[in-house]
RNA sequence: UCCUCCUUAGCUCAGUUGGUUAGAGCAUCUGACUGUUAAUCAGAGGGUCGCUAGUUCAAGUCUAGCAGGGGGAGCCA
């Protein structure tokens, strides 16, 4: 007997060749019927779209058809033809169901009825087969394909950062602890700390924030890198906006000025928003039309319109002739807050924003100062939604410059003692910056809590899977 | 971490001024139905009301503490 090739479900949705023999794999969402036929509704992950196999009663023993439940696994050959109901174009009439795995129904947790997403986060290891997080993990995986591509396609080199550092200057946070000492007997140093010289590095060590500082000293000297990978932030942030493990794309290129970074911090997004819809259009509609009427609307317009570039000390001004009354008062030289951010954006401008030159007290020791000696070459890209998607600037590159800000801002010097080589030798102006994948994510599937695109979400007092 | 709301059946939720055997829809099970589209129709089973303590003749209902979750804020990406 021939041996079948397993068919995937979206190219069998496409195809036109009625009377062929088929063979699909996958899970069952739903099986309806009466005493003479049978419909499952069959989902293997290569689409959104279930394919409608249509079993005669009379073909099969009646116990195999019993163990067809929602959420079993079955192998169907059959034969594709078009179909005779309404919902459909193609169907598979079958030949032979092999049950590769039972679902007991008065346990299985999903049914044909929708859940609500805190409820599907209560059991992140079967979400993905339901038809939200199928669409948005196909999706993610889009979306950091198409990271790769962007860069690759622009000339850029993929630098992997390390994820354990012995830095913990980044300033991005509090971080997690990285030890293979005996925690109940750690070594003691005679004033009661911890002896980490007798840690497996030799030095305490901890799990990154950012890749940053490595980029840097890539793009000074391959040019144009990225970085692309996990983060950590031990920080106590209950939001849906923070996760404590995150992956974030980092670009640094040399001979990049603060313009330059902003052309491509816009450029980028734009491509990504493009092959989104290029990519997962069906998946964005089924998002579109159960959460976010506006998605897709909100996608096309961002890839069409100029982003709206002003400063610090411009938008002070808007906001304060604006009449409205803050929480938080308005005044130079204060950080922004959430309420600001959103009136520039969704109410001021009305499209994505990019600040630059914020005050110097207000931002890291890294960043260039400008001639007028109180801002620095900083830029958040604000958007619609979810404010701030992305965070970078212009590098200070002059050694004085920098040591004189990081004396300010009482930096362990000695810790950074190789990354301010890189200014005492052979320094280059550069630029770069980073961009939370799941805040990326969270904006193009509409999805509305950070917790839902990534597939193990890991906050505060949860690492369950 | 702060503010605020929530926790009742497998899921989503009702539950009156505190009152006796705790309700619905969906799911599940059983049956009916000759092509269904989250099928439909009929019937059945299913609950330590988050946990602990308190007030009261009486607590799902009131109070306190704890735990978990949602929303807002801060930190940021």
């Amino acid at each position: 007997m021939e041996h079948l090739r397993r068919n995937k479900i979206v190219d069998l949705l496409q195809s036109k060749e009625y009377g062929s023999e088929v063979l699909v794999k996958g899970w069952v969402r739903t099986k309806r019927g009466n005493k003479n036929i049978n419909f499952i509704a069959l989902n293997d992950g290569s689409v959104i779209h279930h394919i409608q196999v249509v079993a005669e009663v009379a073909n099969f023993p009646e116990d195999v058809l019993k163990l067809i439940t929602t959420g079993s696994c079955i192998a169907v050959t059959g034969i594709l033809v078009a179909s005779m109901g309404e919902g459909q174009s193609v169907e598979i009439q079958a030949r032979n169901i092999e049950v590769y795995g039972t679902a007991d129904p008065e346990t299985y947790p999903l049914q044909k009825k929708g859940h609500s997403l805190e409820f599907l986060r209560e059991i992140a290891h079967l979400r993905p087969r339901t038809n939200t997080f199928g669409a948005v993990l196909r999706i993610r995986h889009a979306m950091a394909f198409a990271i790769h591509k962007y860069y690759n396609d622009n000339g850029f080199y993929y630098i992997h950062a390390p994820i354990i550092t012995g830095s913990d200057a980044e300033g991005a946070g509090a971080m997690f602890r990285v030890t293979t000492l005996d925690d109940k007997n750690p070594p003691l140093m005679p004033d009661g700390h911890v002896d980490y010289s007798q840690d497996f590095f030799g030095k305490e060590t901890k799990l990154t924030v950012s890749g940053q500082l490595e980029g840097e000293l890539g793009a000074l000297a391959l040019s144009l890198v990225y970085t692309f990978g996990p983060t950590f932030r031990a920080e106590n942030s209950n939001t849906p906006r923070h996760l404590a493990e995150f992956w974030m794309i980092e670009p640094e290129m040399a001979f990049y000025d603060i313009n330059d970074n902003m052309d491509l911090a816009e450029d980028f997004l734009k491509y990504l928003m493009q092959y989104a819809l290029d990519h997962c259009y069906d998946d964005l509609e089924f998002l579109n039309k159960m959460y976010d009427n506006e998605l897709l609307d909100r996608l096309k317009q961002v890839i069409s319109t100029k982003f709206e570039r002003l400063t610090y000390t411009e938008a002070v001004d808007i906001l304060m002739a604006s009449g409205q009354t803050w929480e938080f008062p308005v005044s130079w030289g204060t950080d922004l807050q959430a309420e600001h951010e959103r009136y520039l954006v969704e109410k001021h401008f009305g499209k994505p924003v990019i600040l630059t030159g914020y005050p110097k007290d207000i931002k890291a020791f890294y960043m260039k100062m400008n001639e007028d000696g109180r801002t620095v070459r900083a830029m958040d890209v604000l958007f619609p939604k979810i404010g701030e998607i992305i965070g970078g600037s212009q590098r200070e590159e002059n050694l004085d410059a920098l040591l004189k800000r990081i004396h300010e801002m009482n930096i362990p010097e000695k810790d950074m003692w190789w990354y301010l080589e890189t200014r005492k030798f052979g320094t280059a102006p550069h630029a770069g910056f980073g961009l939370g994948f799941e805040r990326l994510i969270l904006f193009v599937t509409g999805m509305s809590n950070i917790r839902d695109v990534i597939p193990f979400p890991r906050t505060p007092k949860n690492a369950e899977f």
